[in-house]
DNA sequence: ATACAACTGTTGGCCATACAACTTCGGTTT
DNA sequence: AAACCGAAGTTGTATGGCCAACAGTTGTAT
């Protein structure tokens, strides 16, 4: 456990993720109360704002709620996972305790369709590097996932090993990192190659997640579709009057 | 659009509704930047803090970025849904100019089992109301629904007419909102149930999407899971550094 | 006993200020 | 030409204050 708190972080941050682990260890029971906003801003030394602040980062993960005239109450005592986990295949699995394995299948450069041109915001000269990625969790074959790189980014993720086991992580050590996703999960039926690496039927249901990562400038990093053997997972979402990042839509 | 600026709406909330129409508008263009706060904060003639108010809005949605040093980035020009419109099917379906029926298949009272306990946060002995409805899009079957409502609920629920199209809007009229929900996204197969009333063949991989809700007290409101047909839907999540509404589990 | 009123505690909304951290760009130096 | 430096512009973090809106409770009056 202990609580690593990193000295960048700013104060409200660090003060969530207090906040976090106590709801974790149940210490105020689920349906519970949380303290007042003054007595915990008297407890850590900050003004109310910084608590607020700091409240505010668990009400939109959906662990507390927040209404006026009375203290928060717990929605949730588990702990919710970080922005990282959902976007590294490699980060998450080892988070639930599995082992993850990857395997470059195929890579290749390509002139970009119009597709990619779109959803990467370049234009249509531009070339792009297409990965075909296999996804093991424990020795299983888990995932089938086509990345589309543009430029700048498929020229760091060309000269890695088949095997990388984390490419998000090696994106990151090169100074590449994500700030914003967009998901889109639908379901889909296995063609013949997603039948033949995942040892599956042509035509079996998969389940679908299409996901555009972009940096803090808003500038696209990746454009990719992963495609999952169905039964062993799920995707969970929380959203709320305050902020509504899930959204339902026809024909995808 | 005639923004209908509800007089009620605190004054952050109406600034974000207006740079939203701005931004869907293409005011800025797709990676444009925005003005900068204080500019804002000049031209709607409040503080710095409200207009960060409105764009924190914004940027949970997924609609602009935030950085440090630089101005906003636009992400999206396309409109997003409000959180009625993920709650309540009907309404969903006649913002995409859709129209949508409900038939009521099954409706009674049963001892709640575990499941519903836990979920809805009850005990034992206390009674709850399953729903079985078939839901409708433009005439053609979309989706089956199996409700569980907790007692004070489903006493509103049980008396509505069978073909009710909106349960949701007639709960709200009587004083009962939605406030939370959590989402769980998974593959499924017909059983000889679903493939009665979708009309399809028992086997069929069907799109699930089981939901909790609860009010602004935090308590349950309703257990439901919804089975869609696939092909027609699909469900489009944003998630960044600022929150993580969505994770990814195991086994569900 | 029931309904109403007042009071307390708590969160929401809004403002003003100050400084820190960061990006960008232009000019200077090497 | 390239690297460095500094200034201007912008968002992030934090403080402090004030009042409004609402929930829950307590006490009062009917």
């Amino acid at each position: 456990m202990s609580a690593m708190t990193k000295a960048g972080e700013p104060r409200y941050r660090r003060i969530a993720e207090e906040l976090r682990t106590a709801i974790a260890d149940h210490a105020y029971g689920p349906g519970g109360r949380l303290p007042s906003e003054e007595a915990l801003a008297a407890h850590y030394e900050v003004s109310r704002g910084t608590i607020r602040q700091a409240l505010m980062l668990l009400r939109h993960d959906g662990l507390v709620t927040s209404r006026r005239g009375t203290r928060r109450v717990v929605l949730h005592d588990a702990p919710v996972q970080d922005f990282a986990e959902m976007q590294s295949f490699a980060r998450w699995a080892r988070s639930i305790g599995e082992t993850p394995q990857g395997t470059v299948i195929r890579q290749a450069w390509h002139p970009s369709n119009p597709d990619e041109q779109h959803h990467l915001r370049i234009t249509p000269t531009t070339p792009v590097l297409r990965v075909l990625r296999l996804r093991h969790l424990s020795n299983r074959p888990a995932m089938l996932e086509r990345t589309t790189y543009p430029e700048p980014v498929g020229a760091i993720v060309e000269p890695l090993p088949p095997d990388t086991v984390s490419v998000t992580e090696h994106l990151e050590r090169a100074g590449i990192s994500v700030a914003d996703a967009e998901h889109t999960i639908d379901l889909i039926r296995a063609d013949p190659e997603d039948a033949e690496h995942l040892h599956c039927a042509v035509g079996d249901p998969l389940l679908r997640e299409r996901r555009r990562s972009t940096d803090p400038a808003g500038i696209p990093l990746e454009w990719s579709e992963d495609r999952y053997l169905p039964g062993s997972i799920a995707f969970v979402v929380h959203n709320s009057l305050a902020s509504t990042p899930l959204t339902r839509h026809l024909n995808s």
